[in-house]
DNA sequence: GGACGGTGAAACTTCAGGTTGCCTC
DNA sequence: GAAGTTTCACCGTCC
């Protein structure tokens, strides 16, 4: 069998010179079929593209038109195109595409259905495309079988080489699929060959093993009322695969009881007896689904929240307190790195205002490295609400807007998570500071264009563009001219504006945006005693002074 | 002789991804 | 470990 891997590789090497790129010409030219190219970095996955495009030529595409279109849409994807968005462009006019999680949702949808439909016949992209997503080809390259990992170069698990190499063939309309494992130097073929292509996966883990992930499940699984007795809990660890692989009940047993009493100690579990409960805290926690130890952490500086932001004069440093405390959770990892030449500045950072962060650097317990990586994503975030466009972002931090997207939705949830925390401990002022800094989060605007992102088709752009021109609040809109205002945001938002804001009409909440105080209510009814629902009501109708003055049903934009 | 530009070797830097919370007619 | 980027020494050319 394994004289089929060499034959193979042989008959490769004499038809393509041993360039992944001729292979792939070979592919969607000759044979007319689609490849799939896996590579081990964001970085080569563009510059494979690259290579691939590059060495087709222009007499060779089919459907130029139709490219030239998608290329454009997937351009045009954010207001503010990146350098990123260029490269793409040019990639796909060939038919050719990168992927990987730099990439915004609307582009990397627009890619897997253009190859769906056939217009792409080649992507390169980084193991994204190999977990999850249905998207066959008739050949899969697999450029680099080693992946960079604090340990050094590693080989991938096998288990990852078959989800990519079981891309190759599409059911139901191909008979057979592809796949060709690169291998660099001439004598690793055969090893490699055995390992991969005829070596058996490796087992599953049990991810019980991780202490953050065995504490949200017995905090989960003793909130939900599954096990509640000392003979429960030992009965139903002893029954996971956990278990099953490592034998060991004892250090299990041990391990379990010991995380019990960490969440005792947090007072998320009480004890009774033999009979352990989730308190309301240790409910609500599981229910967020946040880990623990990020909770407790949460509950631990709410008292120094509150201090802080009880009075009027919140200031910029306030608010990027905020978001770094936020940056040193678990949940934020893998945080932005702060590259070698970018140190300076935030040891600059540190120096100047480390004494008002509200999580200090400490000498002696902190990681520098990873302090520093904290104060740079708290600058990417700072900038996001302070609306720094995608490409200034994308410039000046080398994050692409794919991973701010991504980090942007980790914010917006743990966000959430400390709103409902601050609501369960009655910290009202507090909590409507962060349902304000989560729009602002989901919309990426300053305060001052809260008002304006409650009107449905005003995102970050046409808000500032509104604001810009005058147009600062709801009044401003119910009051101003149809044709001035489609100046600024064009005939159809302008109609849809004044359609919203006519007497009657109810401004339709947007997805995320916070719930109005009667939803409140009823949500939390169960929760809180009338007097704490009327306390967040009087907090609510401080904000509610313009709604009165246009006389409208508007949501809740604070 | 000094400024400038081109070249290539050496040194340095970086490296995947994507769970989970709410809501809604 | 490999690929891309930056730095630096060296050399030739031009004014």
């Amino acid at each position: 069998m394994d004289d089929v891997c060499i034959i193979e590789s042989e008959k490769i090497r004499n038809k393509v010179d041993g360039n992944f790129v001729d292979l792939v010409l070979h592919t969607i030219l000759k044979l007319k079929k689609q490849v799939l190219v896996f590579n081990n970095s964001k970085r080569s996955s563009q510059t494979s593209a690259h290579a691939i495009a590059n060495a087709i030529k222009l007499e060779d595409i089919e459907n130029k038109d139709k490219l030239e279109e998608l290329s454009m849409k997937i351009y045009n994807a954010l207001p503010h195109p990146t350098s990123q968005c260029r490269k793409l462009r040019e990639c796909i006019k060939k038919g050719v595409a990168f992927h990987h999680s730099g990439l915004v949702t609307k582009q990397r949808t627009l890619i897997e259905k253009s190859f769906r439909e056939g217009l792409i016949k080649a992507i390169s992209s980084t193991p994204t495309l190999a977990a999850g997503l249905n998207l066959p080809a008739y050949k899969v390259i697999i450029k680099d079988y080693k992946r960079y990992s604090q340990r050094g170069m590693i080989d991938i698990p096998i288990l990852e080489y078959h989800q990519m190499a079981g891309r190759a063939g599409r059911p139901g309309s191909e008979d057979i699929g592809k796949t060709v494992l690169c291998v660099k130097d001439e004598k690793n073929v055969q090893d490699i060959a055995t390992k991969y292509v005829f070596g058996e996966s490796e087992e599953i883990i049990s991810k019980l093993a991780v202490e953050p992930t065995l504490k949200m499940y017995i905090l989960s699984l003793i909130s939900m009322d599954m096990i509640n007795t000392k003979e429960e809990i030992k009965d139903f660890f002893k029954s996971t695969l956990y278990a099953h692989q490592y034998q060991d009940i004892e250090s299990l047993n041990f391990n379990v009881f010991r995380i019990i009493d960490i969440l005792k100690d947090y007072k998320f579990v009480s004890q009774d007896d033999d009979y352990y409960m989730g308190t309301e805290l240790g409910k609500k926690i599981s229910k967020l689904y946040l880990n623990p130890d990020t909770a407790n952490y949460f509950l631990v500086n709410l008292p120094k929240f509150v201090k802080r932001f009880n009075n009027d004069s919140i200031s910029k440093y306030d608010v990027y307190s905020v978001i770094n405390f936020f940056c040193n959770t678990l949940e934020m990892r893998p945080l932005f790195r702060a590259y070698v030449n970018e140190r300076a500045v935030y040891e600059k950072t540190l120096e100047d205002i480390g004494d008002d962060l509200i999580v200090k650097f400490d000498p002696f317990e902190s990681d520098i490295d990873a302090f520093l990586n904290s104060l740079k994503t708290s600058d990417v975030f700072e900038s996001w609400i302070s609306e720094a466009p995608e490409d200034y972002i994308s410039d000046k931090y080398n994050v692409t807007p794919g991973e701010l997207n991504y980090k942007v939705g980790v914010m917006d949830w743990l966000l959430y998570c400390l709103e409902e925390i601050a609501f369960l401990k009655k910290e009202l002022y507090f909590k409507n500071f962060l349902k304000k800094l989560r729009v602002r989060f989901q919309f990426g605007i300053k305060s001052e264009l809260l008002p304006l992102v409650a009107l449905k088709g005003i995102g970050r752009t046409r808000a500032r563009k509104l604001f810009k021109s005058g147009y600062k609040k709801l009044l401003d809109i119910k009051k101003a001219d149809e044709k001035m205002l489609a100046r600024v945001v064009g005939e159809k938002i302008a109609i849809s504006l004044k359609e919203q804001m006519s007497d009657g009409q109810e401004v339709v909440e947007k997805p995320l945006t916070p719930k109005k105080p009667s939803n409140i209510k009823a949500q939390y009814e169960e929760d809180v005693s009338e007097d704490e629902i009327d306390v967040l009501i009087t907090n609510y109708n401080e904000f509610e002074e313009e709604k009165k003055e246009v006389n409208m049903n508007l949501t809740d934009y604070f």
